[in-house]
DNA sequence: TATGAATGAGTCTTCATTCAT
DNA sequence: AATGAATGAAGACTCATTCAT
């Protein structure tokens, strides 16, 4: 007799959750473009063929990987827009964000190397855009709640911040005082 | 007859460069993994065997790129350490990186492209962490000579800053507001 | 409990009959080499599992299709065969070949697709040669009995006009003249 | 030095009819679906890359075997026209039909196996319905001319026989009485 | 110095087939 | 009797690299 729906469903979700797992390991340490469903399906333990039965294909497997993740970060986010205290809403949102970061360290690995090349990557263009053009926007937002001057450039300067001091993290996680950095970082915008 | 050595030499020189050019260029728009050496050859209008009487491989190619960039960059940077003003030291180092940057688009494209992957890419690896140490200890004496406290933590900050809007302003130079970002960020290590 | 005898028996039909028919189906659409035995399942409405409990695999359908088939040919023709007016059996052979022809254009469509290949497909080639050796034998003997001359030679003649109008109309039954061609082929055979 | 470049274009022209000749042998043998660009380069003795050096993919080696096979083809029925006997025109082109036949069995008995699924493989399909409607129409006129009644009727026939009789011919070259058909075909066409 | 024809390993992808349930 | 998740061999195709000229 065939196997029970419940028991199938609970297999496919294994399968597809250890290829997406993999594939993000595999592309983060190779970037996407070095990396090969040989690779993936090695490390997911899993023939290369299975990868078709849950992804159309490479490109998929990424956008697949960016959907998720993403999901995760608007969640966050939403997070720190609960924040009474419209003075420590820029803090909670900093504060949020390397929470994030560290939890998904491969994730921001991949991101960071495949957003120079989004123009040929093209499921990944609109997201990547998207996110960049939201961060710029709820941080304005937030800067003018604070009474900053031209909030507009401010919020330029606060995300260019973030984002280079995330990357330097994700470069050398190990190594980089993280904390002293972000406390440094706050005192400013506190 | 044979040619003259100083003809051959010009002629290699010619070819050399050009491609290198090309495999920049190229490099730049499709990315490390995504471009191959035929492309790169068409660009540089040589046929794909030539890049082996100059190159040893495609990773040798990345590698002449980093070297040459790196050496324009350190000469830039030389040249900020000769400013005698120690308060401006800083921020001649933070203009000059600009200015390094917007003449050299398409070089940080790749470079920042290829950065998460260079523990693969073993040619780029020794040479994009010796720049990062580099930068951030000049960035150390600096502040420390201008008397800020905690320099070191402070340079971390300072670089993270200068590496993100870098990173912002190569995604989107047209619509990118440049100068005014600078000018913020300089205003608060003037 | 278990099911009746009688009732597995009918569903052992069933499953294999559907399997066979979306088997021709499908291999008459996109030839036996673009035919894919998940479409076929899918067709048939039926796991592709399945199939291998009725048939041995690709091959084994394929001559399993042929074996149905050309049972109904042989059906037919024994029927011409029962026609009391020499004269005319002619005449009923070569109606009733297109009366079958019309009523099985799928699996002609696939018969005459295949039989190029037959020596690579091993199944078919001793039925595909057998029947060409009986149709031959049975006009040569219709023929002789008409008193026609040289019977072995006209029964080729026949034979190929019989087989090349019938490839005509399956390559385009709506267009095809089918009823006018017949019996201006007929007249001459009357 | 670099090749000369008509050493370069023998070497082209060489590889390229190699792989064609190939090509045609084994889709022959083993029909379109069931032939491998390995196969084919094995049976050149070229690198499986190579072919693509000369031919975009699998398609286009059947599309160029058709466009250099049609091409003879038209240049032989070019001749049939010429024949200044009205009533022998008809004969001369059954006549160097059989004789094209006998040239090129290989390819026809691909055109043979690839014909019912021309719908599947789009570039056979305009030339393989071009031809057979430029034959019938050039029948019809034939047989107009030559004064036969319901001529468009008569070439069906015609155009029947011959391709059926062409069919049997290409399955056992070796063992059909080609010669004592076609006298018999013509004597009724004469 | 330079060419470009040729190679073959490696990529993505499909598919007949198996097997636990 | 039937399912469908999983496999792995094979296919089409790309590309870094070599080498005769």
């Amino acid at each position: 007799m065939p196997r029970s729906p419940s028991l199938n469903r609970r297999m496919r979700e294994e399968s597809r959750s250890r290829i997406l797992r993999a594939a993000l390991e595999v592309f983060a340490e190779q970037g996407y473009g070095g990396a090969s469903l040989r690779m993936i399906a090695g490390r997911a333990g899993v023939s290369p063929g299975l990868i078709y039965a849950y992804f159309a294909g490479k490109p998929a497997l990424l956008e697949a990987i960016f959907a998720q993740s993403m999901a995760d970060v608007r969640a966050s986010f939403a997070a720190a827009d609960r924040e009474p205290d419209r003075r420590r809403r820029v803090e909670r949102l900093v504060r949020s964000s390397f929470e994030i970061l560290r939890g998904n360290l491969e994730f921001w690995r991949l991101a960071y190397g495949v957003r120079m090349q989004s123009s040929v990557l093209p499921g990944i263009e609109a997201a990547s855009a998207a996110w960049r053009r939201e961060i710029l926007h709820v941080l304005t937002r937030y800067l003018r709640g604070a009474g900053v001057a031209k909030p507009a450039v401010e919020a330029r300067v606060l995300f260019g911040l973030i984002d280079g001091v995330a990357q330097h993290y994700v470069l050398e996680p190990k190594a980089y005082p993280l904390n002293a950095v972000l406390e440094r970082m706050l005192s400013r915008y506190g």
